[in-house]
DNA sequence: AAATATAAAAGTAAAAATTACTTTTAAAGC
DNA sequence: GCTTTAAAAGTAATTTTTACTTTTATATTT
């Protein structure tokens, strides 16, 4: 049945995890999802949504498998961030585990399974201590996330339709944990040209209002220079 | 025996390789070491160096361990590119591979063992064909190396003790493939204050002589702003 | 209805960095 | 001593960043 010519080295073949930090915005605020550990050791635990690789599995459509499972949600955006491999880093045995942060829009129907799961979302500085090395493996993606913010306008993926300039800045301001600019950072935005103005305005946070943008269709204004020079 | 407790788990085990692309600088030339399969299937075409994870063994060692049975070097600079699992990507069978890219100087005594094993320096275009996925892999871990240079002068590990600032800017030249302006890369460079400057000339490249440079030792004139800013 | 208060939006000017050049310099070799 | 070479230094225009100030549109208060 199994054409792999490798089974003589049979005895090599290794655990191989996928492990998920979800970022999400919700309330001006950055958050991740957080799980209680199904499984022993640490059961009960907070940690990272977590799923073995099946066989015959990419370890991308493993993560998609476990996200789809727990939130609903498909067509999630995801990216590779690093794979961690030491023999004791998961004291239940030696695990070679492949991490991705996700990007999710916290609106979406996701909701309703979350909490069957006994999962929360925390800001980054109400967050729980995690099992095993997944504080490194939090840190690691938001690294990711800020490295690739600084490269591309990140919000497409966490903002909803329509969002002002104000709710930009403030995702940004969450993702670096520092304080933009409001003046500057509207200044450098626009003269990327990947927003378009709607006619309709947001009179929620200010008497004057702010214009709601919405990000143009990709493609239609890419770019790939740094959005802050010195933001990394 | 085996303290795992995930050993209920088993049939989901799965192989798990690294191959690494091996970066030297040699006449001027950025090239790489690329070997000749020795395994089925592909056997004798030209590959990336690879190897199995072993049983408790982090992918690091793996790397380093496969490294230096066929280059004899050891504490070889080594960063983590990607993982690619794709379960056809090889058609031996389905192989989860942790890719590295290693930085090493070609005048050490590497030469000897490389030789034994079927492998060869190539510059980046006169590369053969790779066999499976390992042209995408090399082209990631130049993206990779792309960008660590462009936030540390990444010569450290690839250049001989003591060079010029024309080596150096040759070296930049081939990793992004372009030709940077002599008098601009030698006013950004020594502005970031890494290199020290030795009284030593080197008389073989012009009549006047180039001066030697080395690096400053580490932490000493740190710097983690971009190099390049349109770089990326 | 006018005054007030607010954050949005626009504007400004100095400083820093980048870019595309030109000029000067040190030494080798005729 | 003259010529040649690439190294090294210098220059000036342009672009980007930074730290601000001013103006604007609208809801709320007087």
């Amino acid at each position: 049945m199994d054409t792999n010519i490798y089974e003589q080295y049979q005895e090599n073949k290794r655990f191989v995890a996928v492990d998920c930090v979800i970022f999400g915005y919700e309330e001006e605020q950055l958050k991740l999802l957080l799980f209680q550990r199904a499984i022993e050791p640490a059961k009960g635990e907070w940690s990272l949504l977590g799923g073995w690789v099946n066989k015959d599995e990419s370890t991308e459509d493993a993560a998609r498998r476990v996200l789809y499972k727990l939130t609903g949600l498909k067509d999630v955006y995801l990216e590779q961030v690093h794979t961690f491999s030491d023999p004791n880093r998961d004291p239940g045995g030696s695990v070679i585990t492949v991490e991705y942060y996700a990007l999710i829009k916290i609106d979406e129907k996701a909701s309703n399974l979350i909490e069957d799961y006994g999962a929360n979302w925390f800001t980054l500085t109400e967050m729980p201590d995690l099992i095993f090395d997944h504080n490194n493996l939090v840190e690691k993606a938001l690294e990711k996330l800020r490295l690739r913010s600084s490269y591309e306008i990140i919000g497409r993926k966490l903002l909803p339709e329509k969002f002002t300039l104000t709710h930009l800045r403030n995702l940004y301001d969450q993702i670096f944990q520092r304080k933009f600019d409001p003046g500057n950072f509207r200044k450098k935005i626009l003269s990327l040209k990947v927003l378009e103005r709607l006619e309709e305005k947001d009179m929620s946070e200010s008497k004057k209002g702010a214009f709601y943008f919405k990000f143009k269709p990709k493609n239609e204004g890419e770019f790939s220079d740094p959005i802050f020079k010195r933001s990394i």
